[in-house]
DNA sequence: GAGTGGTCTAGACCACCCC
DNA sequence: GGGTGGTCTAGACCACTCG
């Protein structure tokens, strides 16, 4: 573990934990140099990320202090980013999955274009409804490369792809582009997702890129609008 | 200008020219120390502001690679973000304003706790709809305290309120929290974009900070789901 | 003027990739 | 083994805020 991680650990806890109040002035850099014993530059990283998380203010001048978000904000963008796939951002639910399609085809050129990859290369083609706690919240539609993720199984589907890939395949996600819409589901959808009467989807349709660089899925995941929404921080 | 700016800025001005090919590598830190003649961790927090972009990945061992994504996404996330209100995301385009409310009021208690005020407090409460080339595009629901922005008159409101605050008031907005959902326009909203038949709304809500830690805006945008999306990119 | 965070340096060592 | 980016240091100076 890094030290600029763990300093930002630690901070982060003494915020959730509410050892800060919402408003209240962190410990000044210098002093945090004095409790870790590091040097500056490495506690001004620690309490970066935490301005990037939107947890904290840095006023030059002044000093840090404590934003007061909402809890949810905390949680949701958290330690982690808005990262991972499905089972990963909803810890502490049931989710399950029913894998409605998986096959092997050549890519559209569309797909082919955002995966940097050939028509006349093979992707898996894969459907799956996500249940939480029982009840469906979304219907996925993933293509990946086999070269570049290959050994996917029935077994996977019904778990986590991005474990798979983490920890069996030994890969690193790095970054996904990610462009989120509104739609009304489609007849099939309405099905899937026993939508009854009238209620749009959350559509987020995201190319996922490994840490060498290679893009590895292109995505669509259709949310219930009643049950999901999606959460960004951005900093000027 | 920081040296690590405008470093950032040429390395993504040679990206955005084409002198890179996707895919390509970019020169080395160690080159570029030499070419801007500063030291390498100056280099390497330009590079870092392009990683946070998404335009390249960094893979230790190797280099830094440009990633190819599509010109949209550039665009839209480019040098600086997911940032400014309506009128500047919107370049190019002839953007026009209807003020369909303008009032003082008190908050309700969740605009309150959002904002970090009393419901004793007033809030300007602003109703708007925004118009791309004579179409409407979107309709903004906007409260902010008027302790913490004063001056806002009709005229600011057919502009934009973002340049009042950063250019008249001389306040620097520092961040965004941002929520995403899907949604089915009301009655008033299918009159206010011209929508006819069934389509959803993408709603955009916000509360925005200025670089002092205080709230100044929450806001609720909803948007024709045909002519908008809302892209985000997120590093690991 | 005292004190804050922001930027930058020159140099060190480490983890990793590829030959 | 040679070269890449990742982390970290100790110290300097600057821009800004506040009393």
């Amino acid at each position: 573990m890094n030290k600029y991680e763990q300093i930002a650990r630690d901070i982060y806890n003494d915020i959730a934990s509410g050892k800060y109040e919402p408003g209240s002035q962190l410990a000044l850099e210098k002093e945090m140099c004095a409790q870790y014993g590091v040097s500056r530059i490495t506690v001004k990283r620690a309490v970066d990320e935490l301005v990037k998380q939107g947890l904290v203010v840095k006023r030059r001048g002044s000093g840090t202090f404590v934003k007061g978000v909402q809890e949810e904000d905390v949680e949701n963008v958290g330690m982690c980013g808005q990262f991972g796939g499905f089972s990963n951002t909803h810890q502490g639910h049931q989710v399950s999955t029913d894998v409605k399609k998986f096959e092997i085809v050549h890519p559209s050129p569309e797909v082919a274009e955002k995966l940097k990859i050939s028509t006349e290369d093979f992707v898996y083609d894969i459907i799956r409804i996500r249940y939480l706690d029982g009840r469906p919240e979304n219907v996925e539609y993933t293509q990946m490369p086999i070269e570049v993720i290959p050994g996917i199984k029935q077994e996977v589907l019904m778990n986590s792809i991005y474990n798979h890939i983490e920890n069996t395949l030994k890969l690193q996600i790095q970054s996904a582009h990610r462009t989120v819409s509104a739609d009304m589901p489609t007849e099939e959808e309405k099905e899937f997702l026993r939508i009854e009467g009238v209620l749009p989807v959350l559509q987020v349709a995201q190319v996922a890129f490994l840490s060498d660089g290679r893009p590895f899925e292109y995505s669509k995941s259709r949310h219930r609008a009643d049950t999901s929404v999606f959460r960004a921080v951005s900093i000027h």
